[in-house]
DNA sequence: ACAAACTGTAACATATTTAATTACAATTAA
DNA sequence: TTAATTGTAATTAAATATGTTACAGTTTGT
């Protein structure tokens, strides 16, 4: 099972009605139940993207960068990196076979299709909206 | 790395060029270079779903149900049963945070949008048409 | 200057999932 | 009756994700 997703939008979430707060790793892994060295994991992938901005030190910790407005789970999904939808086979098709020979450009060619699919669907939702939704 | 969705394709596009015969998992399996039950565990799959058929026996093997043209790889993406594609937390948040108590069902609820999505692609796409682009 | 509270990150352990392998009962054809 | 094959379980090995510990570096406040 993979959470990093959910992390990862989890502390958006979480940013996103705290504005202008520092939200540190402990008071954010204190909300999902999960170890503070996993949301820093996240965080880091999340500020490489430029979605957020982190503060070191002393009352330091985790802010927005953008608005939630301006920010979709597509942005949140390319930057968490998952594993592809379909899968990733790493057998090697016997190059022998007419199918084997040619069966991975096109299963490759498929996987960008439904990536971009799902990334098509993501970036129809801004955190905003996603937040918005809660009570 | 989960190859599982390769595999039905795979094995489905061998099925569809070569029509009216039976072939046995070793032959397959010696297509993709992968292990021979690991194919009969993923013809399982399709034909539970109704998608193949198989004979036991000696001279037996796996061969399609139905024609290529009424199957869609979104058939073939819901009979293997991929983890879903924004990944699955198995953390508990903690209920006394009012993110954490709701955060779940908005997660699933837009998991459950990803999926149809994929699926709403992948239906656009049937057997025949892929198995069409090979030479 | 110093202590405290953080981030950033590495290293290691644990848990889970996937693939490979082995084994064998049941089935079918020759 | 033998050989080839599916169906399936059990085990091992490999890859991935998470949890944990540790600690250097940074910043704030006293």
């Amino acid at each position: 099972m993979n959470g990093q997703f959910q992390i990862a939008t989890h502390v958006l979430t979480l940013l996103c009605k705290q504005p202008g707060e520092l939200l540190s790793s402990d008071y954010v892994a204190g909300s999902m139940n999960v170890n503070p060295v996993l949301v820093r994991k996240e965080m880091r992938k999340l500020r490489a993207c430029g979605l957020i901005e982190s503060k070191e030190g002393k009352a330091g910790g985790y802010c927005l960068a953008l608005s939630p407005k301006n920010v979709t789970l597509a942005d949140v999904y390319k930057a968490v990196k998952l594993p592809p939808a379909l899968g990733q086979a790493k057998n090697k098709p016997n190059p022998d076979c007419p199918v084997g020979r040619q069966i991975n450009a096109h299963l490759d060619h498929l996987a960008d299709d439904v990536e971009a699919a799902i990334i098509k669907k993501l970036s129809t939702i801004t955190i905003f909206d996603f937040v918005n939704q809660f009570d």
